[in-house]
RNA sequence: GCCCGAGUAGCUCAGUUGGUCAGAGCACCCGCCUUGUAAGCGGGUGGUCGUCGGUUCGAAUCCGACCUCGGGCUCCA
């Protein structure tokens, strides 16, 4: 029919509509529901505005605000709306790229005159931009070419940068979400009706007004286009949801986030501290935290054991020697501490990495192709001289121990022992407690690696290959190795779905060189090993972390510091709580008592906000009885009259199995 | 290293414009209480207000430098 167009939904249904009809209207004519929840449509496999009319014989989905493409429009919209607020604010300030992100969206700005945001001019900020959304500013796409989008940001120079990289074609990914489309006229700008315009690619949603539930939440320094070189703009990050539930649950989400923040339980738990006076990134270990420490490390001693690890030790101080042939001083040394000059003009240095000295035990004597697999184990002390802006918490910090393996091996060997190796690093991993993983493939880092291009493609794709059997989601990180070889790390996501780099597996041609490395092989002759390097751990202060923040403090019982708590009810319970204390000791438990000085209650509170395990009252019934009653975390109330040997003996055997629960 | 912010008792924090502003709760210590599943009562110890310097008659409060921490960027186990 003429003057009609007909189009196809998602639900293989069509629906005819006036020529001329777009997006927007398709979503009213199926129902005011969507038509509100709508923010853009996906034509033909390409999102557009709803305004967009749309062609006849479209393939059309209408976007909607709940989803995580529609969150992106609405993220997306925000950040346009942050730098029209912010530009009404401080007339004459710079604006360069503004995304949206993971939970929300930032901008970068450059303010006149060299100001700086505050913290204070967010609240600001944000009360102009629920001005502009009050407003109800329609976003009005525009493409132009590029000598006119050079016009239109002639006094913006960050989106002429922009601009020009599009005309060179040069437009890197960071860049794709603030341009627009191809040919003649590629450069895409959104006007508002307030007279600002933004280079974007959109779509938007359709006004101002449909963005309510947003926040702003911190402003911090930012690159320009993430190089350290380049001048410094301030970022405003902000976060935009679809409702204020939403929104509401995001943040009390980040609350729920905090409380199990490593940093803040090492307090609450006793576990660690990082004393000013030992300085910035160096932790102590408390009672407490040392002895999870010692128990983390105990299993996987014992693991490394079974796989046919042997174990080795090496100091923590170095003559420079040994750092010049290994090329740490040529492509380490500024994340090495300086040196201390010794013994008439030798420097000596901290090590940052334990491999060196491994391979020198490797080749205190000759070794025979019989010898490998050779792995050597060792829980190794280093020290890296992190910038000082990086140090957070455990997770990066200037002083840890990994949990670092060599292994030496023929290249006949080595597919083989990355794929054993991979299976034991997932499998370990499993026993502490995580269970979600993803491979990630980092390559040679350009202009700071040594070796071949040969060597180097050999060994990624020997990683490729080797990773790619694992049944896991493999991702690229181009660039990521280090000088002396690509590498394979294990990636990890925790309860709350946050990921965290564990472990690391590198393999490495270069080394074995530069040391001189040799077997003497079947055929008498003389060969050279390869080398991985591996930390399972990574670091046994990050793997703390990562397991406190995993389990929001209430480790398992294999791994907490204390087991069970035994409270008698009165003072002349206590005789019968010590004796039920020693039993379970016996069988190998870690175990307190906390005598009858206080109120039970109170008792009962202080050992739950410790997050223990097991809780155990024991009264005059008990005494009669030879029985407990058991409190256990995370079940809803105790268990009264247990009798003592059986919980003892099931107790015993969770810890051996490693049992996960109670949590 | 760079940008923003913060450092007040072991912890969490109050301290208006510089002048009894050195405080509270928890923790800790001492008493009393003798308790059946998340805070019993009373009393007490404890801080040169991150450090050093400056402005001022007078600084926790204003200024500067440094140290440490937090949020980011860059970097990374």
């Amino acid at each position: 029919m003429p003057g009609q167009i007909t189009v196809s939904l998602p639900d293989g249904s069509s629906r005819t509509l006036d020529a001329g009809a777009t997006a927007a209207d398709l979503a009213q004519s199926i129902g005011r529901r969507l038509a509100r929840a709508a923010v853009a449509a996906v034509v033909d496999g390409a999102e557009v505005d709803l305004a967009r009319p749309l062609p006849d014989g479209a393939k059309v989905e209408i976007v909607t605000n709940e989803t995580p493409a529609g969150r992106t429009v609405l993220r997306h919209s925000a950040a346009h709306v942050l730098a029209q607020a912010v530009l009404r604010l401080w007339p004459g300030a710079h604006f360069a790229i503004g995304p949206p992100i993971a939970d929300g969206f930032y901008y970068d700005f450059e303010l006149p005159g060299g100001a700086r945001f505050s913290e204070e001019d967010l609240g600001r900020i944000e009360e102009e931009m629920r001005r502009i959304a009050a407003e109800d500013q329609t976003f009005h796409r525009e493409e132009h070419t590029i000598a006119e989008g050079l016009e239109i940001f002639s006094d913006q120079p960050y989106k002429s940068e922009i601009i020009r990289a599009v005309a060179e074609g040069a437009a890197g990914e960071e860049d794709a979400g603030e341009l627009a489309g191809a040919g003649e006229r590629p450069v895409s700008v959104y006007a508002n009706d307030g007279g600002f315009v933004d280079l974007c690619r959109g779509p938007h949603v359709p006004s101002t007004g449909r963005l309510a539930h947003f926040k702003l939440m911190r402003v911090a320094g930012a690159y320009w286009r993430g190089d350290e070189h380049r001048p410094q703009l301030q970022r405003i990050y902000g976060t935009a949801w679809e409702s204020s539930a939403a929104l509401a649950e995001h943040l009390h989400r980040l609350e729920e986030a905090e409380k199990r923040d490593h940093r803040r339980l090492g307090v609450e738990l006793d576990l660690f501290s990082f004393p000013d006076e030992i300085g910035s990134g160096l932790a102590v270990f408390h009672p407490k935290g040392g002895l999870v420490r010692k128990v983390m490390e105990d299993y996987s001693r014992r693991r490394h054991e079974e796989a046919g690890y042997s174990f080795v030790n090496s100091p923590h101080i170095t003559r420079s020697d040994l750092f010049e042939i290994s090329g740490h001083l040529d492509w380490f040394a500024d994340a090495m501490y300086p040196p201390m000059e010794l013994d008439e003009g030798h420097r000596y240095y901290l090590k940052p990495m334990n491999c060196p000295f491994h391979i020198l035990i490797y080749r205190s004597r000759q070794r025979s192709y019989r010898e490998l697999p050779m792995r050597l184990f060792e829980f190794g002390s280093v020290y890296r001289y992190e910038k000082s802006g990086v140090v957070h918490g455990l997770t990066r910090v200037r002083g840890m121990t990994q949990d670092d393996a060599h292994i030496f091996c023929t290249r006949d060997q080595m597919a083989a022992e990355l794929r054993s190796l991979l299976v034991f690093v997932l499998d370990l991993l499993r026993d502490y407690g995580l269970s979600d993983f993803y491979l990630e493939l980092s390559t040679r880092p350009e202009g700071k690696a040594v070796g071949t291009n040969e060597e180097w493609e050999e060994a990624t794709e020997t990683l490729r290959t080797v990773a790619s059997t694992m049944d896991l989601d493999l991702v690229m990180d181009e660039g990521g190795g280090a000088f002396y070889g690509p590498k394979i790390s294990v990636q990890a996501r925790d309860a709350i779905g946050r990921t965290w780099q564990i472990s690391t597996i590198q393999l490495d041609f270069q080394l074995p060189q530069r040391f001189q490395l040799e077997y003497v092989g079947a055929d008498n002759s003389r060969h050279r090993p390869i080398m991985i390097h591996r930390a399972l751990f990574g670091s046994v202060e990050r793997f703390f972390a990562v397991l406190l923040e995993h389990y929001g403090g209430a480790l398992p019982a294999w791994l907490s510091p204390v087991q069970a708590r035994v409270l008698p009810v009165r003072d002349d319970h206590e005789g019968y709580a010590e004796a039920v204390a020693d039993r379970l000791r016996s069988e190998g438990l870690r175990v307190d008592t906390a005598g009858a000085s206080e109120p039970l209650g109170a008792r009962i509170r202080k050992a739950k906000l410790e997050k223990l395990p097991y809780v155990l009252v024991v009264g005059d019934d008990d005494v009669a009885a030879g029985t407990v009653g058991v409190n256990r975390r995370g079940s809803e109330r105790p268990e009264r009259g247990v009798d003592v040997g059986p919980f003892a003996a099931a107790l015993a055997e969770d810890v051996a199995r490693r049992d996960p629960g109670p949590r």
